[in-house]
DNA sequence: AGCAGGCGGTCAATGGTTTTACGATCGGGG
DNA sequence: CCCCGATCGTAAAACCATTGACCGCCTGCT
């Protein structure tokens, strides 16, 4: 009987279903990597399930698109940043910074102004609105994520968090990833 | 001195921002969770690095979308399932998976035909060609996964697998979080 | 100084996803 | 038996992000 293919749907939904995907296909591809199918499907539906979550429950109902947050949010950190910069470490295209940062300089959450010394370059920076209602969304958003991180326990957050860290690190270096941009 | 806002943007990139933001945060923003925050942040951009690289170096050469290829490999796990289903078990709205449905099959790559019991439902499955260039494609994208899972010790691996599953079982039963659709 | 090549930001076109609304269908209660 | 509400898939519209082309500016070489 096992769980085959058809049948016992009742149980699956979007984040268990990387169980069955795993081990359908290791039966029906020999000699493709199952550990590391398992982590990119883990990985991608978790932090997936994560960002649908923060987005619909903080981020829309304040008004902001994920990404605009994600740029509020980049500048709050790392202060007045030329927008290449920005695009860079928020993770989007020149060309969506540039949108952005239209309609968020016409509401009044950041300032944009172009460098003296090399008149291409266009300075972004958050307005002191910016940086407050930042400041205000980014603890809700937190008081989520700590929902999130207490589903597991204090010492496996520990291990994800390093784990990730090291992952994180090593791809710095890898020559043959694809970036963006 | 310590490493402040300004400065060292050299080694600075998308992936180690991370590291920075928290350790800012923690600083600006006394009382919020540290290792929650460290958690969403580092989910969130490995796997958008590594969507990003499959995407952009599989995927997209095959002449497909991420969403194409999730729908197909979706379906190609689970079999013929209603439009419904599909859209629930690879993440995506029904409206997304009907929209793509139409370019796939026009594509030839899979079927649909409407069920004998309820006329309102779609059921979709995989043409023999769709399977076929599924898997043919799911073993490069499944090379390019083990170059990432390499970046870390076997053991690492097992552990990161291990705390994911965890987590993503621990969401299944919760009721606050909010859902696709 | 002048020019060639490269880089930064923006615009237009494109593709894909979500939201909203709707017609068709199912199922249960009066 | 017939509504009524709910569900399924789809069409239309709005939204958002990406790609590619472009213009202006910078820099190094001659």
């Amino acid at each position: 009987m096992g769980h085959s293919a058809d049948g016992d749907s009742a149980a699956t939904d979007f984040l268990s279903f990387a169980d069955i995907a795993v081990d359908t296909t290791a039966e029906r591809l020999p000699g493709i990597d199952r550990s590391a199918m398992q982590m990119v499907l883990l990985l991608h539906r978790v932090a997936s399930s994560i960002v649908y979550d923060l987005e619909s429950t903080v981020h829309r109902p304040a008004g902001w698109s994920w990404s605009a947050f994600r740029l509020l949010f980049t500048l709050w950190v790392a202060g007045p940043r030329e927008s290449r910069q920005v695009a860079h470490l928020s993770g989007m295209s020149r060309a969506a910074v540039s949108s952005l940062t239209k309609t968020l300089s016409a509401s009044g959450l950041l300032a944009r102004r172009s460098d003296e010394r090399d008149r291409r370059a266009a300075i972004l920076s958050l307005t002191a609105r910016g940086a407050d209602a930042l400041e205000t969304t980014f603890r809700a958003h937190n008081e989520r994520e700590a929902r999130w991180a207490s589903l597991i326990s204090e010492d496996e957050l520990a291990t994800l968090n390093g784990v990730l860290t090291k992952l994180a690190r090593a791809a710095q270096g890898q020559e043959w990833i694809s970036r963006r941009a």
